[in-house]
DNA sequence: GATATATACTTGAGTAATCAACTATATATC
DNA sequence: GATATATAGTTGATTACTCAAGTATATATC
């Protein structure tokens, strides 16, 4: 009957967190037509000082792969809520940007997801949250 | 300038750190030639006070769809590391066990999986690993 | 004990990602 | 300034799931 180790079960525990949590905010989310995905791809969008990201700088805040952005930003450039831009000084980076649609969407489905992250996280206090967001920074 | 509330940042920042621990925990358990889920579905047999468990709870545990453990169980029963068992008192239920092969697997696994979640977390105390799982464990 | 409803699981069709291989451009080296 | 290597992004093929609809069995109700 050995245990097991703490670090084992956090990781075998946050597995099923973030399929709980992801699933929930979908369908949150599905209200405004968007993924979880592109939500995080707008919400660094928006929080970038430059507005506007490297399809691979995406891939790396959101967690897939550069084959996985271009995939994802397809769709979303065709219904114009992001657009590309080109780098003058690199032809190879094609940047990403809200458009105007695409920033009213966010700031609309920013509602929803901030509403439904705080029913997901109500049973801890502010200070636990902030506690368990400087902890699973240190992870990696 | 509105800021974005802690749980809200949380929820994105589990979603990268998910994605980035099944990546490397993947990594480390290709070696043994199975997946993370492979390997959760393992771990929960073994876990399991009877040794066997229903589809429904694995899908429960593990966090994906009952068809998901359909797909995911068949070949590892192909490969006779599990084993399907009848329940006399319930004929719809096909309950699932570790095999003398998987359980032999299982332990060789582990120790890769133990020492892999070691060195992912190994930025954190003791202390701070328990704090983190009781932490997370609220969430929801 | 027949009928309705719920549960356990499987299957077909679809989706969101992956990887490996590719093109195009940039950078560094001789 | 030609050549080698590195980086940014895309594409084809594959994978690991999902959901909706199906089958089979169990349970509850009249």
């Amino acid at each position: 009957m050995c245990q097991v180790p703490v670090s084992s079960t956090f990781i075998i525990q946050n597995a099923l967190l973030a399929s709980k949590l992801s699933k929930r905010v979908d369908n949150q989310l599905s209200v405004h037509g968007i993924s979880f995905t592109e939500y995080m791809i707008m919400h660094h969008l928006d929080s970038s000082p430059l507005k506007t990201m490297r399809r691979i700088e995406l891939a790396e805040h959101v967690g897939i792969s550069a084959s996985g952005v271009t995939r994802l930003i397809a769709p979303m450039e065709k219904i114009k809520i992001v657009v590309k831009e080109a780098n003058p000084r690199d032809a190879r980076q094609s940047l990403v940007k809200l458009s105007k649609a695409g920033q009213r969407l966010y700031t609309e489905a920013r509602v929803s997801f901030e509403h439904c992250t705080n029913s997901l996280m109500e049973n801890l206090s502010e200070n636990q949250q902030e506690k368990l967001v400087e902890l699973s920074a240190k992870v990696l």
